[in-house]
DNA sequence: AGTTAGCACTCAGCATCTAAGAGTGCTAAG
DNA sequence: CTTAGCACTCTTAGATGCTGAGTGCTAACT
C-alpha cells in the first residue's frame, strides 16, 4: 500500500498544482512543470495507478485528475513540508494582531479572527473563552441605592460579569459584607461549571437568614451558567468563500452562509476539537457535520496558563493551501497563548 | 402630473404583482387578475403612458413592465394601504421577541434583529443603543487588592461598563471614596458625549493631588468615548437576500455581503436616519451610499423614555413587500419602546 | 522491464442556431 | 374612447457542431 518515490512526487505535484489553480491537472502539466524527467505518457500510467488506489479522481472521463479526500490526507500527512513563516510574515501578523494595545479578552479574540481570515483568505472562526471553564475569583456586591445593587463576578482569564439586582430586603453594609466574604471564601478557585445548583443550594442553607439577597445575587451565577454555557463564536471573512471557485453556485453559498448563521452549530463543531492539543486537520467527510463535508476544517486550541480556553480555526474548500494555513494558524496561536498568559494573568 | 384614477389602479396592480412574482408584469395579467374591466389593449396604452411618465419601465423591448424607483415611491406614498397586522400576527411577534424574559438591553436588541429578519424574510439590522447618548449616572471604584481596582460606570438605559485598572498609588478607602463622590457629583446627568476631554482636564485640575488614580479611572471614560462612539450594529438574516431572485448572481451577493461585514459603514447608514422619528423608507438612489442604491432601506427609531436610542431597519431589493415590512417594523418598534421604557427605567 | 511516441477517442465548454412564448405597438374598426 | 387583430421584438431553452485538453491503449524503443 505504500507509495513508491515516483508516485509520491507525482501525487505531490498534482495536489500542489490543483491547490494553486483549482483546475484538474493533466499528465502533461505534471511532466512539464515539475522536473520529474519523465514523459507525459509514463505519468499518465502512474496517475492511472494513483486513481485506482484512490488518491486521485477524475471529474469526468477526459479531464485531468484532482486529488481525492484520501489524496489530500496523504499530502497533509506525508508530503507537505512544514512551512515556516519568514520573519517578516510573523512580524506582520504580530503587528496586525496588535496584542500590545488590547486589554479585553473579547477584543483580542474578535481581532484575531479578522487577522486570520484576511491572512489566509478563508473564513475563520474562533470560540470565545468558555466562561464556565474559568475559575471563580471573587464576587462583590456594590450597593447602588437603597433598593438596588450591582453584583460583580470576576474570574481569572479576564472575565467580568455584572448585573443589577434588586435588594428586596435592605441589609446593612456590614451584613452584606459578611455574606459576600462567606461566598468568596467558599467559591474561590472553583471553575464556574463546578458551581452546580446543588452547591448553590447548600450555600443557601448555610445562609438561610439572608436567603433573599442570596436568591438575587445567585441569579447572576445561574444565568451565567445557563447563557454562557455556549461561549460566543466569532466569525471572520465569511465572504471569502465567495472568492473560491468551488462556491460559484448560489446554492452552495447559501448552504455555507446559513451554517455560519447558526452559532450553536459552529460551537458544536469547534467544541469537538477542544480536547486535542495542537493542530487538527479534518478533511471532507472526516468532519461529522454534514454541511461541511465538502470542506476542510483546520483548528487549533489556544490556552491561558496551560489551560485550554477555546478553539480557533479556518474553514474552506478541501482544496486549500494547507501549508500556508497551518503555518499561519500555528503562528497565531503561539502569539495568542503568549499574550494571554502574560497579560491577563491575575 | 397627477395620475387619474385608472392609472393609479393600473400602477397599483403592476407594483403589487411584481412584488409578489418578481417577474415583469404584462398588460394581459393586469387585465385578467385585477378587476379593472378593461381590455389588455387599453391597459397597454395606459402602461405606455405610465412608462413615459417614469413610473414604469421595461427591462427589454418585449417584456412586461416593472415599477421604476419613482413608481415604488408613488406606491409607498399614495397607493399602499396601511396594513394593520392581525392580532395573531402581533402576538406571534411578541412571543418570539420574548421581551418578558430578557433583562439585558444587548440581549433584547440582538434578539429583535433575529425576529425581524425571520418575519420579513429580509436582512435586518439594528443599531445598538448609543453609549455616548446615555447619561452618566454613577461611577464606582471597587478595590480588588492592593494594586488593582475595578472601575464601574453606570448609565441610564441599562449600560454598565467596567474595567480593571491598576492603582499605582495606594489611596486609603476614605480618599478613594472622596474622589469618587466628587466625580459622581460633577458628572451626574451628563450624557457621555458631554464628558469631553476639556471637562476631564478641568476635573483633573481640581483633583490634582489624586491625579494618578484619576488618570487611570478616566481611561475608562475616554476609551468608552472612543470605542463606543460607534455603537455595535447587529445583523440578522444576512442570507435571506440569497432567496431574492435579484441576487442570483454571485457578484451582487458578494457586494452586499462585503457591505454587511463593514460594521462602521452600516453604522453610518443607520445613523443618517437617527434624527427622524417614525418610519423612513429610502428607495434605490434615495440612499446615499452607493452600494445599496439598488436596494430599499426601511428604518425606524426606537426609544427609551422618549429619548431616541438607535435605529432598526430592514434592507432588501427595491422589490420588497413594503406593506408587510412596514407593518412588522412598526409593531416591533412599538413593543421595543414599551418594554425598554418600563423595564430598564432607573 | 520500464519508458515513450503516436493515435483514436471522450467530453466539457463555447458559440451558433432555431422554435416557442410572451408581450408590445400600431392600426383600423366598433 | 375602447378594442380586436396582427406584425414585430426579444428572451429563453434546447439542439447542433466545433475545438481543445486530456486520456487509454498499442507498439516501438532502450
Amino acid at each position: 500500500m505504500e507509495l513508491n518515490e515516483r508516485k509520491k512526487r507525482i501525487l505531490h505535484a498534482v495536489v500542489a498544482n490543483h491547490i494553486k489553480t483549482a483546475d484538474p491537472v493533466g499528465s502533461r502539466t505534471v511532466a512539464r512543470s515539475y522536473r520529474i524527467g519523465l514523459s507525459s505518457a509514463t505519468i499518465r500510467n502512474e496517475m492511472a495507478d494513483l486513481e485506482e488506489m484512490g488518491y486521485l479522481k477524475q471529474p469526468h472521463t477526459s479531464a485531468g485528475r484532482i486529488p481525492s479526500q484520501k489524496g489530500y490526507r496523504y499530502y497533509v500527512d506525508h508530503l507537505m513540508s512544514a512551512n515556516r513563516l519568514t520573519d517578516e510574515e510573523r512580524l506582520s501578523i504580530s503587528r496586525s494582531l496588535g496584542l500590545d494595545k488590547m486589554r479585553e479578552i473579547e477584543q483580542i479574540i474578535a481581532n484575531a479572527v479578522k487577522v486570520l481570515s484576511s491572512v489566509t483568505n478563508q473564513t475563520s472562526l474562533i470560540m470565545g473563552p468558555q466562561f464556565k471553564k474559568s475559575t471563580f475569583q471573587q464576587m462583590r456586591i456594590l450597593p447602588l441605592d437603597e433598593k438596588r445593587g450591582l453584583v460583580v463576578l470576576i474570574t481569572d482569564s479576564g472575565f467580568i460579569k455584572n448585573k443589577v439586582i434588586e435588594l428586596n430586603q435592605s441589609l446593612s453594609p456590614a451584613e452584606l459584607h459578611q455574606v459576600v466574604s462567606y461566598l468568596n471564601q467558599k467559591l474561590y478557585g472553583l471553575t464556574i461549571d463546578q458551581v452546580t445548583t446543588s452547591l448553590i443550594n447548600e450555600l443557601k442553607r448555610d445562609l438561610f437568614r439572608r436567603l433573599e439577597i442570596l436568591e438575587q445575587a445567585f441569579i447572576l451565577l445561574e444565568e451565567s451558567l445557563r447563557e454562557e454555557q455556549q461561549a460566543r463564536v466569532f466569525l471572520g471573512g465569511t465572504t471569502n468563500i465567495l472568492n473560491q471557485p468551488e462556491f460559484k453556485s448560489v446554492e452552495k453559498v447559501h448552504q455555507m452562509l446559513s451554517l455560519f448563521e447558526q452559532e450553536s452549530l459552529l460551537f458544536e463543531i469547534l467544541e469537538k476539537n477542544l480536547s486535542e492539543e495542537g493542530i487538527v486537520v479534518k478533511i471532507g467527510t472526516e468532519n461529522e457535520h454534514e454541511d461541511i463535508q465538502e470542506c476542510t476544517l483546520i483548528t487549533a486550541t489556544y490556552k491561558i496558563n496551560q489551560r485550554i480556553l477555546g478553539t480557533v480555526g479556518v474553514i474552506g474548500p478541501t482544496r486549500m493551501d494547507y501549508q500556508w494555513v497551518i503555518a499561519v494558524l500555528r503562528c497565531l496561536v503561539d502569539q495568542l497563548n503568549r499574550t494571554l498568559s502574560s497579560d491577563l494573568q491575575t
